[in-house]
DNA sequence: GGCTGTTATGTTTACGTAAACATCTGATGG
DNA sequence: CCATCAGATGTTTACGTAAACATAACAGCC
């Protein structure tokens, strides 16, 4: 900066004021500034800003790996929407879910140059980590309940699942079997349990529920289980890799989609339109989680707003070739 | 760090010292150092760190979009092998992949607290780009070619697609059909070209390539084109989306995969072995890749080694249901 | 016992920037 | 024609850390 300053012929602090944009400086002046600038490659270090301004305008992001669409697709939504505000995003894997893997993650993030976290994480993991926090670190949490403690972006779980079983018994099916997601997941069992209080304010009978653990392979296995129960017509798979395992069971077992058996998914990933049969299933915006989610941490970040509470984010049905009426019995 | 070393009854060097895990303390110090930052939850501030020191033990990732597998598979296993080194890892995002938004990336890592870059890019983007770049940033490529001008790390792409295409003959098909990414992409354009390579080293005869753009959605209509082509026995798509389109396509032309045609994609997601029919499909080391890009970039900055060069990273083939051989003529 | 060398700790300083304050210039108005 | 003021620019300083250098304490040796 201070070569700048001498071969603009001007005080570095005028540099400064033309690299921030400030306005108190001649048309004349900033050409010259601008022109020595480019003349010796000049870049400001950002360490020094951060230094000097108090802040990184680096969004940290916690998630447990990149595995699940959903976590990806919110990710890629952070990081525009960031970029977009002029913030820069910093990724946090956790390797594996455990407690003392995320407090690893959040005493890390005290020496991290962050300003503000979104956590894409089942927020039972978070329970005993709190405290060690440093205090001006804020926190939105993605995917998860807990909008007591914390600020919280998520799908409308619940509605998009009442929908889809409302599809599936308004197309005449007399029940409708649900494919889990894993115990441990918030999401999974907000699912579940919608799918309950749906089928219960029906009148209609609860058959078991099948667990899954999200992917492909998990909702094989559950579908040739589920291929077995003759009674069975309708299934709501929690998520649309689920959804693709137990169609390629079903179709093994002779089980006809959406013939016999109708199939509905949660998600709605890129691929599900080209399922066999194309997947009917609950859309997600995944965008506009992770939209909101850096828009809450600004919000903190400039005080404005220092309540917590939970968004949710409504879902839309998108209706496919997978779900039928069920055969005549 | 002052209020700590007031109150551990020491000066703010000794602090830094049992901060940076120096030697030269003792035990007897280092405890009560060690109780006064618990005491009063003192963290270390990385901007003054990364002012003090140059350099921000931080890698971005500049990417385009997080829509493909093979970048999020890669992108995480970055994350993941850069966290083991003790290096953050921040996104950088383009939104779109024309010259001028990657230039923009560029510019802006300039300012950004990064030490080194890893572009997950096609690099024929890169082209104009060069020149913006601040000298210091160290850059490994993935995904791409000029090794000459940068340092590359690869999957091995020719010998993948040339497994595919010889299991396809081995099995006895006459000649192979390909399905390809788009043009644009480098990687698309490697496959097509050993597709050709090997097929026409066998003596083979080439049929017209067909293009997709890596979605399930080409696949599909690029499935429709080929289900028309009755001599086509044996299909090769450049990755397993536009394979499950295909499959899509096939069965609702009444092809039977693999009896009437034998389908081979590339990549292996998580989803492949729950098609129907699984597919068969070139497994890439995506974790592998990642691995090696940060290894790459912390070898530049230790300054072990300063010569580009491309390094691959072999494939396997996945032998699953949708090959077989052709069905009698 | 004084000299040398080693180890533990303290003091000074600089990293690059921008806020706060100081100064200078020229224009306006009485 | 000078006082006043606004706008442009310069000077000083501090952000939190760690390298470089300085000092103190103490052991070993002739």
């Amino acid at each position: 900066m201070a070569d700048v300053a001498r071969l603009a012929g001007v005080s570095s602090q005028t540099v400064s004021r033309v690299s921030n944009g400030y306005e108190g400086v001649t048309e004349e002046t900033r050409r010259q500034v601008l022109a020595a600038m480019e003349e010796l490659g000049y870049r400001p270090n950002s360490a020094a800003r951060a230094l000097k301004r108090g802040e990184f305008r680096t969004i940290g992001v916690i998630t447990f790996g990149l595995a699940t669409t959903g976590n990806v697709r919110t990710l890629e939504a952070i990081a525009t929407s960031a970029a977009h505000e002029g913030y820069a995003v910093t990724l946090l894997p956790v390797a594996v879910p455990t407690q003392n893997e995320v407090r690893g993650a959040f005493s890390r993030l005290g020496e991290l140059a962050v300003d503000a976290v979104i956590v894409i994480l089942e927020v039972h993991l978070l329970d005993a980590v709190t405290l060690s926090l440093p205090p001006h670190v804020r926190i939105v949490v993605a995917d998860s309940d807990a909008g007591d403690r914390y600020t919280v972006v998520d799908t409308d779980q619940a509605g998009g699942s009442r929908t889809a079983v409302r599809h599936l018994l308004d197309l005449g099916h007399h029940t409708v079997w649900h494919l889990a997601g894993p115990e441990e997941s918030y999401a999974a069992e907000r699912r579940a349990q919608a799918w309950r209080t749906e089928l219960t304010e029906a009148g209609r009978p609860t058959p078991p529920l099948v667990r899954g653990d999200w992917s492909a392979e998990s909702g094989y296995t559950a579908g040739l289980e589920l291929a077995r129960q003759k009674e069975c017509t309708a299934v709501f798979a929690a998520n649309d890799q689920m959804a693709l395992g137990l169609l390629r069971a079903l179709h093994e077992q002779g089980r006809k989609v959406p013939d016999d058996v109708s199939v509905i998914g949660f998600d709605d990933i890129a691929e599900a339109g080209s399922f066999l049969p194309p997947l009917t299933t609950v859309h997600q915006d995944f965008a506009e989680v992770g939209r909101l989610c850096v828009e809450g941490v600004l919000r903190q970040m400039r005080h404005e707003d220092t309540e917590h509470g939970t968004t949710l984010v409504p879902t839309r049905l998108v209706v496919r070739h997978s779900t039928a009426p069920p055969p005549p019995r």
